[in-house]
DNA sequence: CCCGATTCCTGTAGGC
DNA sequence: TGCCTACAGGAATCGG
């Protein structure tokens, strides 16, 4: 499922073959995503100027406007031939007067284009959303501070793309672990030493998942249609009853604001200090 | 304002 | 083997 890391291997992989490419067509074969999917034709004849990503939404800028896509769950973008057979689920194509095709699949359908003819950090979906998490505007200062009125579980805390954004399930629960803060404490009980950990976690997580390009459960492949690696790095997403590789303690499963979480019992006691 | 629940969708895993 | 159900989840939106 893509988050942050699996979006940013897709935006570099397809980047080297968008920008300076022509768009020489646009296929919409089926328009019914979460929103329906604003692709227009007139896109056609337009170059690419820009590829670039914003949370979890690639940012493809011709000189009419830019196409916010989002791959929701189970969306990828990749790079076929321009004759390559269509499969189940493509839904959508741009096809580039290289001979290449950027191909939309998505199984699940919770993905979404948009088109924006201005700048679109001002476009609804990008207004609301918190730093990036890479970069410098992200810090423990900052999840300390956001925190401070929230009664809700830290791990919804961190998840929330107005407080920080493209940190999903999978990193969020590998980023608390790592910072040994249990996932279901207060938002508003974690301390600052707590959130500068959680912080320094979250991006060093997210950086060396990106290094290995993104975590592949099931269905995510990068551009070139091949798998991430990350998985093997996880400590506690997917392994609830294991045992925890620093302590061999049992983890624990449960859900946690409509999701699943896991975590160690052992080595994530506390909300601050270790 | 704050926050938990609901909603969209389909492939897959697990139970029988 | 095959059917049926539960579950996975990003994030907008709804309801309390």
């Amino acid at each position: 499922m893509p988050e942050l890391p699996e979006v940013e291997t897709t935006k570099r992989g397809i980047e080297p073959f968008l920008v300076g490419a022509t768009i020489a067509g646009v296929v919409v074969r089926n328009k019914h995503l979460r929103w329906p999917a604003q692709v227009p034709q007139a896109l056609a004849g337009q170059p690419i100027t820009r590829v670039g990503r914003r949370a979890k939404y690639i940012l493809i800028t011709t000189p009419i406007g830019t196409l916010i896509v989002h791959l929701g769950m189970s969306g990828s973008l990749r790079l076929v031939d321009a004759q390559a057979p269509v499969k189940t689920h493509d839904h959508i194509d741009l096809q580039l007067s290289s001979g290449h095709c950027l191909r939309y699949n998505d199984p699940r359908r919770f993905g979404s284009f948009h088109f924006h003819t201005s700048d679109p950090a001002e476009h609804w979906l990008l207004t609301d959303l918190g730093p990036e998490p890479l970069s410098n505007n992200f810090s423990g200062e900052h999840l300390f501070q956001q925190s401070r009125r929230r009664r809700i579980a830290v791990k919804s805390h961190i998840m929330d793309s107005k407080i920080v954004v493209g940190v999903g399930n999978i990193y969020a629960a590998e980023a608390l672990f790592s910072a040994g803060i249990r996932p279901t404490v207060q938002a508003c009980r974690v301390t600052r030493v707590g959130y500068d950990r959680l912080a320094s976690q979250i991006s060093r997580i997210l950086a060396r998942a990106i290094q290995v390009g993104g975590t592949t459960l099931r269905d995510f492949v990068g551009s070139d249609g091949q798998p991430g690696y990350f998985r093997q790095s996880l400590n506690v997403y997917g392994r609830a009853g294991e045992p925890c590789r620093v302590c061999a303690s049992l983890l624990k499963g449960m859900v946690l604001g409509q999701r699943s979480t896991v975590y160690c019992p052992k080595c994530q006691k506390t909300s601050g200090w270790r």
